[in-house]
DNA sequence: AATATAAACGGACCGCGGTCCGTTTATATT
DNA sequence: AATATAAACGGACCGCGGTCCGTTTATATT
């Protein structure tokens, strides 16, 4: 009989081939999204670009907004190191309030890089709030309120705070309202010192 | 030569047969909602129970979200009355501040009715904002900002209270975050309560 | 009433995301 | 090395939203 797989630990214990075609797959989605942006790609064109079949595509990321949601984790690793374990004003150094500041501030800048991935990810509309990125995005943010003594609700608190920092509200407040980033970063500081105010 | 048509007021100047098709299908949408609901409703579906061709659903209503949009606007008509025109604590004779909290208390407990509808008319992620329905709740929520003394920005002030609302985020603090309704709608007043302190 | 014509119609068609299931393959076991 | 088997594979297939374009029709004009 064969050892049941442990499950653990992330991809660790993919059968090679298996590993080897989620590479492939992520490096030619990569490809696709930095040549003709992240509305051109298709699953079929990603298919044929890793030279893979299209069931192997949908069996290693579930859908298009899993496979965005891979790209995205990736892109946003360093952001998520910098937040929870980096140097000051994002890191554990600073005071809370600062660092809840400094956190919105550091999205809205980030906005042209990934803002048109975060959006590709968040297309369910339902689920998006349950993708991992978003969870622990979510869980800092409570972390950081329930640290201050003016919020009475932090977790509520903190999708209020999330809500305002959602990819499509941000393209559309940047691109389409023409609101400048000054001006969007502005309204974050301010939202936060008013939630948090005691 | 053919009179222009004058394109103002509405679809009063509507071919009898384009009319009496856009009746037929909203009608068939809303049955085909009630029963089964907003996600069972498919564009060829929806044109067979209505007796018309597919190209026409289309003509009229440009797409998927263009028709939810046009059931949503329809469902929330006495509700934007309510809001505009209606009596307290909505409408007009109220005070500002006890209008913004009625309105997203109102938002809040109508979430069983029209959430899903909310959700489905907002699939496009980037022109959502753009929704009529949306842009006048934004303008009365940035009116009514305005009049208070301690907000700096309305505008963008409207944008962050409205992310709150959100159909999407209200149905999964609901639905899956298990939040009562009760303990939103405090959230609700709460934020209300903090952006326009002065 | 006859006519012209812009508007509306409708269904064949397209490309996409996603599924299904018979085939292949990596790996544990002997 | 041979074998068993669970896992991975891949491409035909499906249903959907949306488009295209030849045909029909409401309506203004004569």
């Amino acid at each position: 009989m064969q050892m049941s797989r442990s499950g653990e630990a992330g991809f660790g214990c993919e059968r090679l081939d298996a590993a080897r075609n989620r590479r492939l797959l992520l490096e030619a989605a990569l490809d696709i999204v930095s040549e003709r942006g992240v509305e051109a790609l298709t699953m079929d064109d990603l298919a044929r670009r890793a030279g893979v079949g299209k069931g192997t595509v949908f069996r290693r990321f579930g859908s298009r907004a899993g496979l965005m949601q891979a790209l995205l984790d990736h892109a946003q690793r360093g952001f998520q190191e910098s937040y929870m374990s980096g140097p000051a004003p994002l890191g554990p150094a600073e005071a809370p309030l600062q660092r809840l500041q400094a956190f919105g501030t550091a999205r809205i800048r980030a906005l042209e890089l990934t803002g048109e991935l975060r959006r590709a990810a968040d297309v369910d509309g339902f689920t998006q709030h349950r993708h991992p990125v978003r969870v622990l995005e979510l869980s800092h943010l409570t972390m950081l309120l329930a640290a201050l003594p003016g919020v009475r609700d932090p977790e509520l608190t903190a999708y209020q705070l999330e809500a305002f920092l959602e990819a499509g509200l941000l393209l559309h407040l940047h691109r389409t309202a023409g609101m400048s980033l000054e001006r969007i970063t502005e309204g974050w500081l301010k939202l936060v010192e008013a939630v948090t105010a005691e």
